[in-house]
DNA sequence: GTAGGCTATGTAGAAAACTACAAACACCGT
DNA sequence: ACGGTGTTTGTAGTTTTCTACATAGCCTAC
């Protein structure tokens, strides 16, 4: 439960959870970044308390036809982090778009 | 001259740089990132040979009555890579605005 | 039965990015 | 002479991110 530094990776991981995307592979589609990424990311918010994480039902997975997903769920702690995820993703987003003008020098 | 990773990082310095911010100082409040992030990144575009640097005349820096500015140029190499350094900013800012709906499972 | 194609989770090792600091120059005030 | 403010460049050490796999379940086709 040590304190989870947010990252661009980290803010995005947490705004796709509290979207309703509940598994590994999920998030990777809805953020566009690979599982090497993705996966690390999701343990770090695990340990850190923001998400809580169990693996789905076998009969499930089974009646799906395909392997079981572990899902993750955003915890008090994480719906509480949000907004400063959210400040983090606008943050970026400037640095983006907005590039500074250039400062004319001895005028 | 090895060749350099096209980051996020690295593409907003090299815009930077296009965009007439010449120097390290004036890159780091033109893109938002502190001096650990950006230094390092102007390097590795120096050594990959995208950037080309030479100290300021002390003459400059005296007249204007601070420390010598280290000033950076695009080589011919640095203009070539400016569509590929877009393309990785405009891919950022897609995944920071877009989040993919969620998928409805088993319909 | 094994090769190939999805889905899904995961790791090892290298590179990059961040935090926190250091150092130097120029000035101003006391 | 010393401390403070501002500019400019930089580094040490840690954490995060990326690349490039690996593994496994479940299915279809050969």
């Amino acid at each position: 439960m040590g304190d989870v530094r947010m990252t661009q990776v980290t803010a995005l991981v947490l705004r796709a959870i509290s979207a309703g995307h509940r598994y590994g592979f999920d998030v990777m589609e809805a953020v566009g970044l690979p599982s090497g990424t993705v996966y690390p990311a999701l343990r770090r918010l695990d340990k850190g308390g923001l998400l809580s994480a169990h693996w789905e039902p076998a009969s499930e997975a089974h009646a799906d036809r395909r392997p079981r997903r572990r899902i993750y769920e955003l915890t008090g702690v994480g719906r509480a982090a949000l907004p400063q995820a959210e400040a983090k993703l606008a943050e970026a987003r400037e640095r983006l778009s907005a590039l500074a003008p250039i400062r004319s020098e001895r005028p």
